[in-house]
DNA sequence: TATGAATGAGACTTCATTCAT
DNA sequence: TATGAATGAAGTCTCATTCAT
């Protein structure tokens, strides 16, 4: 075997994997942690084998696919909050923005967070460091805030952080259907900055 | 078996449904949606058949566990904030203190809210029925603050209920671990009650 | 339900796993260790999950087989050297004959003693019990020739028992197929006998 | 892969058999017949195609494996008595000594040589050649001890060979972890040597 | 009507073997 | 010829549900 054959082989590898994680994000959007390895091996036509071989066990694919769809989700909304580091009205309002339609994006991930099960699937540190990377957007919103004395300086930074998202999730899923996008948004906007302000 | 053992098993057996939706609940809080027939039954000592006699699928039940407990807390809450139907401070210094406390009781429940195996148990009516119990109690403060005008009248009633709603869930999941309770009730309360008045 | 009612549910619930472990021991003489739960059940045409409500798991089973045959076999022996506590002589010729009669028969299980997969089934201490077990006749025999002045006095008990054990086993497999079974007792007595006395 | 490299791969090529199949005894001594594939090959960096080049199926491998270790332990143990082939008495002491001793190397071999999975592996010629090797050395002695006159003349030389590895696999498995080595070899010949002589 | 033994679909996983590169 | 990715038969076990007693 020679290089090229050898990276052909290794190139053939990765793009069955990548084809199975396509698989399983798709079978978590549909069942959550109730996917089912079957599943996604008929979806992309695999023996079983394949996907033991690629992922070891099932645990282990749920796993990969919640650190990397957090990671995601956390790479996206920093990105979009980024740009406005010196303008806490302009970050929250790209918080809003973004969050909601990563939550949305990522919804039956956030719709388990707090399972049982996935939490049985990490150790109290990995568990910490997950919810940590979800808390961190709103949080430096909240410090630059505060920072540049917009923001009360009496807020309690975590609980703020995390009332934050909470408010995302439980608006979009109690009234998700009933509202369109646009007015949750602004709404939502206009009550935490009312909150964060002062 | 003689005639006073039956009629005492006939006695018990009124009180069965009673005696395993209990047993259910407290299971449930164990377990989530992942409680199992045989854990329950186990527990108020009947058989599996009684079991299916009375409440005919695994899903009956659960239905069954979500709705009670649903009206159990909402009831819960609705007593507790009652008193203050006036005073819209003390309400919702109230409804932070109940419901943060229920939350705790019932924390499984409230955390596979949108777990998508609950969600296919309802139809979309009984979903939106359970919501609005949900709802209820910190939209009926908040109505009784604006009604007051102590709150803001420029508030999007439904989505402010679904805020509070969301700040205690995700500020206890999130949160609950490393903070004394009192001090995630007293800051919450804080932070509503500037968003909702000025 | 009344009593025999009762009676009779149990009745026919033992005489599945007596069924059960039947078509067991016959699974094992064929297949040992190797013995499959499968093979099992759809010889006494009965659903998987009856097997595992009996046995609980398929090392269960594997347990209960193994200690159950070395009992069976281990009372046998007893009761037939048993009549001659004060004749070595005889003791020593019934526990030839019946030795290696009950070794034929439980073939299987003898032959897998050894067997690492077996070894992993028992702890230490139970192993340690299964191999007295074995030991037990012979030793006693010894003793009985031994205390009656019959026997060498500078007999080693436990090797002693250990190596007669040891010639059963091996003058069967090894020759059990070239040499007629009466030839075999006798000479295996003569050797025997010659050995342990002087 | 340049020039040398390949030259280099095909040198090993060569003494890939070699190496694996003593990677495969070695493996064998953990895992008996229970021994895998993979284990092997990942021992001596082969892939499973090459492996299935050279060895066609696992089956193979096992009857090489069995083959190789019962010669290897033949040639041993005849080596080992052969000078004293006019010495019964020395021949029986170094034949107990070096048996033990290849014994405890190839327990696992000796432990499954009954197993139903082994036996499947050979034909009834095959099996007979087998157990004609291992019984050849003790026969050997005791024909010499024969023909000096040192041993009996009436001992059955088949039955007295089997019943000496009888007693070699037996005392080792079942008092081996009890007693020190020394302890039991010089028991062992000694009880062999009375039933041998007189 | 209550019981619990029996059922069996279906889930996860392993590992010998094949085959494209 | 060597490689190792892919395969899938086969095995163990769980648990909601049925049904004979």
């Amino acid at each position: 075997m020679n290089a090229a054959e050898r990276l052909g082989k290794r190139a053939d590898a990765l793009m069955n994997r990548t084809r199975l994680l396509q698989a399983a994000q798709e079978s978590f959007a549909q069942a959550g942690l109730d996917l089912e390895v079957n599943d996604i091996i008929s979806q992309v036509q695999m023996g079983v084998g394949t996907f033991y071989r690629h992922f070891g066990s099932r645990e282990n694919l749920l796993r990969a696919i919640v650190a990397q769809t957090l990671e995601d989700a956390h790479a996206q909304i920093s990105q979009a909050i980024e740009p406005y580091g010196d303008d806490p009205r302009a970050a929250l309002q790209a918080l809003v923005t973004v969050q909601l339609q990563v939550y949305q994006r990522y919804r039956p991930l956030f719709a388990t967070m707090r399972d049982r099960r996935l939490t049985k699937l990490f150790d109290a540190a990995q568990r910490e460091a997950l919810y940590a990377l979800v808390l961190d957007p709103p949080r430096r919103v909240i410090e630059q805030g505060m920072q540049a004395e917009v923001f009360r300086q009496d807020l309690h930074r975590d609980l703020a952080a995390a009332l934050i998202i909470g408010s995302f999730t439980s608006v979009f899923d109690l009234l998700g259907d009933n509202y369109p996008f646009e007015e949750l948004e602004q709404q939502l906007f206009q009550s935490l900055w009312t909150m964060l302000t002062k």
